[in-house]
DNA sequence: GCTAACAATGTTACAATATAACATCCCAGA
DNA sequence: TCTGGGATGTTATATTGTAACATTGTTAGC
């Protein structure tokens, strides 16, 4: 999981950072945008795109599956959350700034999600698609499995 | 891509390595999963679902997708083949005994796709989930760009 | 050989995920 | 003010995957 002190204060700390970084970009971060962000972290765990759409619907009964889906695209396309293709799923991103991949610990019990980012993880991809002549664009790096909190709570 | 030098030589050396760890592991290897096991193989990369659906509807007209799903099911669960989480596909696996987990490089372009299963990577990985004390079943390694043959060509 | 049990497959229906294509709206800059 | 392009609305459909129950096939024990 991604910790947290206080919920409402991190989400609020991702929507500011999507909100600097899209005006210096000059980037249209809007109202749609805005609350697709803060669903997605809201959820704090992956988020499936239709429950997104569900959620969407209580205030936007008109929202659509392209809807979501466009607003997500524009999120992922800047860095402010991932797709978790393993999952079919959508998780915040706590750093858009620092670099574009993220690794992620899965835990197949409590469904919570963590950012495993670490540059030897980074330079021995790069070893690996170097030796294969390889030029990566793009990385998905999902671990599944038990997290420590649902191991301890199951001894 | 998987290199080979006589293809139909390279599928059906898989085949056969699944026959024999079928035996030896007392697993059914019945001629529908031989089948779907074949038409991975015979594509080459990447091979989606209802692709293989449709190719063995032209001999099996009554062939529903649950049909297939079983038997990658099936293919997957002993190691035969892999589920390409990014592509939604499937790919034949060349080393079904030497271990479970693949890496893989997909060539954007060309849609071949490459293991790049290295000790190192694994190594890594298993230090990252040690030291985020989480105990990982299953790994997705999936890093997409541009092949040689790609660059080459393209220049 | 019979048969009970279970695995595999057949079959129907549907759920879940995602995109195409075109219409409309809205806003920044000429 | 007008206009071009990006954002959103809207309809329809494509793609991917599973649930649930029926039927068939295989096999081990009798």
């Amino acid at each position: 999981m991604i910790h947290c002190e206080d919920h409402e204060e991190c989400i609020l700390t991702a929507i500011e950072m999507a909100d600097r970084i899209c005006s210096q970009k000059q980037l249209k971060f809007t109202d749609l945008r805005k609350e697709i962000l803060r669903m997605v972290w809201e959820g704090h765990g992956p988020q499936k795109a239709y429950d997104l759409l569900n959620k969407l619907q209580q205030t936007n009964p008109s929202a659509k599956p392209a809807t979501v889906y466009r607003a997500l695209d524009f999120l992922i396309k800047n860095g402010f959350i991932h797709k978790v293709a393993s999952l079919n799923a959508f998780v915040g991103c706590s750093h858009p700034l620092r670099h574009q991949e993220c690794y992620f610990l899965i835990c197949d019990d409590c469904k919570n999600i963590s950012e495993c980012c670490d540059p030897n993880i980074t330079a021995i991809i790069q070893a690996t698609t170097k030796q294969n002549q390889f030029v990566a664009k793009n990385t998905t790096l999902e671990i599944s499995g038990h997290c420590t909190e649902c191991l301890n709570r199951s001894e």
